[in-house]
DNA sequence: ACCTGAACACCGTTCAAGT
DNA sequence: ACCTGAACACCGTTCAAGT
């Protein structure tokens, strides 16, 4: 039973899902692998070239999305959701892919298609380029902040949060802050960013 | 000489911007305060409470930033900036905050300033709240990228990924890139979200 | 109340040696 | 080529014991 690089690769993201990336561990990983944890930098450098690998494979899914059918504003809604959908295909997968910035090489990849459809809409190169590194900054803070919630709440510790944060602030404002948390809002900021780009598009 | 909770604090902040977030160590913060590790853990916790206490006190500032003359977008675009400003100051700051869910109640704090600043813009209560939630993703993001690119460029590890990123794109786009990335964007991406929430300020 | 001394289990990483 | 065995320096944390 040979390890190649995709098993570990494989076993580190199986990992992450079960223990969370602060218990994403080499001797844990080697251990559910069956090899010692020396094997591992056969394969790998080191850790950090493990979770660069992980962030490419998580945001890797994006080369197959790229249906490019409708106006550009769908197509945006559609590719952000895309990458939302994929940085929350794993545990932690915000962070993680936030953390490296070998995530830029397939932010690269992906940012293609955003400047793309960018362009397309009537934006320059540079400006398409600036708008769509927003909107990815905004889909790594909205996911990070969302998947730190999952994590609370798998603690139990979401409603201690809660009821410590509702102490600081008027009723009706904790109130709208649980709901928007709660709820998913994450199409809303897209669209309000995308009524930004529109004036700017329809004014040139 | 006493050894007090502030002190922790103060030397833990000192040790951030000295060594940076994955080299913030108890053993070596006990060692800069003279002290042994055990020390630390008579006045925090763990080290997860004390990352807690810094990411307060990394946000803290925002309490004296209430100029609140203007109008709203002005304002909207100040107090971004003085966020991004706050999690600037120290090395690692952004993915400091990002990490604590704590994070969410000086989010709170300071988010409160976001939904009145959004309120007086004439949106209601639940649509200020996740508006001003948008900007913190955003701007949480946002720095969190500029922070890597800094500690890549202080490790010289910035041409080297350049070098990768531009073979992967077309030229023009990949100087689009680097011009997006090494100059400063942060205010267009809030007047882009500012652009868009005007026109659904505008048509209520 | 505040800290030391000393230990615990665990971490990332290296490397000679095996096969 | 791929892995073991064994070690290295270091990590977060605990806790009896000191003052």
């Amino acid at each position: 039973v040979q390890l190649h690089r995709e098993d570990v690769l494989a076993g580190a993201l199986d990992q992450l899902d079960r223990t969370g990336l602060e218990n994403l561990t080499m001797q844990a990983l080697a251990k559910s692998l069956g090899v010692r944890p020396g094997a591992l930098y056969w394969h790998y450098a080191d850790k950090r070239a493990l979770i660069d690998a992980m962030a490419e494979a998580i945001v890797a899914v994006l080369q197959f999305t790229d249906d490019n059918s409708g106006p550009w504003d769908e197509r945006l809604l559609r590719l952000s959701q895309a990458v939302h959908a994929a940085l929350l295909s794993r545990r932690d997968g915000a962070r993680l892919v936030a953390g490296t910035f070998v995530a830029q090489q397939n932010t690269v990849r992906g940012g293609l298609a955003f400047v793309e459809i960018l362009t397309g809409a009537g934006l320059d190169i540079h400006d398409a380029v600036t708008a769509g590194l927003s909107v990815f900054y905004y889909i790594l803070g909205y996911t990070i902040e969302e998947q730190s919630r999952l994590a609370l709440a798998a603690d139990d510790r979401w409603d201690e949060y809660q009821d410590q944060a509702r102490q600081m602030v008027p009723a009706e404002v904790g109130e709208a802050f649980r709901l928007a948390q709660e709820s998913d809002t994450f199409a809303v900021g897209i669209e309000t960013f995308i009524a930004g780009i529109r004036t700017r598009v329809s004014s040139v």
